[in-house]
DNA sequence: TCAGTAAATGGACACGTGTCCATCACTTAA
DNA sequence: TTAAGTGATGGACACGTGTCCATTTACTGA
């Protein structure tokens, strides 16, 4: 491994002097820091950044803790991160929880193991590392929270306004005619920490709907668990006419279903769904949206971390709010209709707020 | 920062003996032990991997560069990679290149001022990062080529036999009655280095037919330009009875066009592509696919990096060939058919090989 | 010519770990 | 009793870098 010193001795300078061509090139002679460049090109030479972060203290190294990077969500999050991340010159190192505490434990214990200088995490699913985060945080490790909120932990977090756009949903569902409307996924704080699951019930309510206890199902929510829901609601003697599917991945098990049920959308059931994943706009027909603006959500994030860490806030930035819920967007494409037997009335009388795009 | 050295203090033993509890707890005395373990949980101590590897001169890491983290296929591809890798007790350095070669050289900068002792890459897009390729693998970096192999690189591989897997799709096609056949894509070594394209007008050759130029186009293959593409051969005097999408991606962008001209598939058009995306299973008719064993790819990957840094074989594995190509399979699901006009006697005449699923 | 100053360069140390070798107490065999 | 052996522990050093301070050299002005 060729390291300053081989340079310092090629260019027959001292180490000290040798770094010194790297980052103050002006404090040296120019004949010796042309020396010096040489014997760097010569060699090769590329710093070794751990040895760096070692004396300095700071690993420019940022933990990044998802579920699954095979959910576009997911990855779109960690590409933007990434990308923002290196401009400020931090590095990301990316890991999955698998949706299991036990997991992210694990994973949190090695990121720590690297000496992160903050984390960038999903939480939720179980307790085991929430003492660890505690641990990591009294450590100066800067946290941030990702599209679900710890109930009670003292991080800041980005995230979607779950309830407004829970709640548009519902409005928007209930204002097409629709009485019997069932969301995939109830909320549990272990099994499906979610908080669109949470609201739903009470955006049920405020347009003087209850969620039918039929419809309920506490489930750990994959696309195969959105996939079997889906085939017993519909065969209950009352089924649902609009399904709401709260994430991406369990909307692509919920169309699914459907299809293979031989039922028509929106003909005899609407859907709804979170996220807005490239399939969605191909399917016929294609699928009404809340989108989630991810590229917004990171970049918050990543400025969030930036901030914290950089000690001096870029100018022309606002002081970014410890909580910060963004916005989703409505996008009515065609997959939500009146209720069958219902008549068109109903259908007119939906109010499309301004900022709704279709598309 | 809690430093073993804390430890050891607290414990009222020497670093050396507390670093011993973590490592070889049998060459210690209970009593000692126990006051060490005491000491290292009321700190809750975890030992710092850059200082170790640093002494080591190992760092435990393997880097990854590949195209993009939202493709499926690398996304698939990253999961299982750092999963084996990581039961092998090495991380994972994720970092994509975004089909360009500069952005490549640079990303493998960073990833070699980590010191990683591996890397797995998607080479091509240019040569600007070839030079430094042979640096690294000089400096000892194991490097592996995964998904396309440069040409007259030294480095070993994990790819689809594309070869075989172009002209069994071709073949496919062919069975059915087309004579004119449209693949997303010709190869350039620059903006589009991927072997199935180099491979389409040999596989096409050996059924007695020959690529329309007017259907060969060289372009960075992204999903839009797949579609854009796809609307300019659709709309030729004498367009494609089927189209062959090289990539998953490209897919999602030909399936768009289609569905813009209101072109029924398979009755107008038939649809074939590589790659089993989850969306491909949802459109109708779901879409005829060649799927790569990403899962595989990967674990033949990993295995040879952890073989090739392990330097003893573990039992079992047979030593990796060098290059290894893995076979493609065929799913047929309805995306292809007869072209129109032509009478069903083709289609009875295909005969789909043993190992052929359908779905 | 000499003191004073700025520019240019070098040396020592610290970061936290792993490895090698030394030390010490104690047991065992002759 | 003594030498050899064994088990338990400690100390010194090296990895490659960044920082602080010291030293040398060149230049300025009186």
């Amino acid at each position: 491994m060729t390291s300053i010193t081989d340079v310092a001795q090629l260019a027959g300078v001292s180490a000290t002097t040798a770094k010194r061509a790297l980052k103050e090139p002006d404090k040296l002679h120019p004949e010796t820091l042309r020396r010096v460049q040489e014997a760097v090109a010569s060699l090769h030479y590329e710093p070794d950044l751990r040895a760096g972060a070692l004396r300095g203290g700071q690993s420019r190294t940022v933990g990044l803790v998802i579920g699954s990077i095979l959910e576009p969500f997911f990855a779109q999050l960690a590409r933007t991160l990434a990308r923002e991340l290196r401009r400020g010159g931090y590095s990301l190192l990316i890991s999955e929880n698998e949706y299991q505490s036990q997991t992210e434990l694990e994973e949190l214990k090695l990121l720590y193991g690297q000496r992160i200088e903050a984390l960038i995490l999903r939480p939720g699913y179980g307790d085991d590392s929430r003492e660890y985060l505690e641990r990591l945080s009294r450590r100066g490790v800067f946290i941030v929270q990702i599209d679900y909120r710890l109930a009670g932990a003292p991080y800041p977090s980005v995230m979607l306004d779950n309830d407004v756009a829970v709640r548009e949903g519902v409005r928007y569902l209930y204002q097409l005619g629709h009485r019997r409307i069932a969301a995939t996924g109830k909320f549990d704080p272990q099994l499906h920490p979610e908080n669109r699951s949470r609201t739903f019930p009470a955006a049920m309510a405020e347009v003087g709907l209850s969620v039918r206890p039929e419809y309920e199902r506490v489930m750990f929510l994959t696309e195969e668990n959105a996939y079997l829901y889906t085939l017993d609601v519909m065969r209950l003697p009352e089924p649902p006419t609009a399904l709401f599917a709260l994430t991406g991945s369990s909307a692509s098990g919920v169309y699914r279903a459907l299809r293979e049920l031989k039922l028509r959308v929106p003909g005899d059931v609407s859907l709804l769904s979170f996220d807005n994943y490239s399939w969605m706009e191909l399917v016929e027909p294609p699928i009404d949206v809340l989108e989630q603006p991810v590229e917004q959500m990171a970049q918050a994030a990543a400025r969030a971390v930036l901030d914290a860490l950089g000690g001096v806030r870029q100018g022309g930035g606002h002081p970014q709010g410890v909580n910060l819920e963004l916005p989703a967007r409505l996008i009515v494409r065609g997959s939500c209709a009146p209720p069958r037997g219902q008549n068109a009335s109903a259908h007119a009388s939906v109010k499309v707020r301004a900022g709704v795009q279709t598309r």
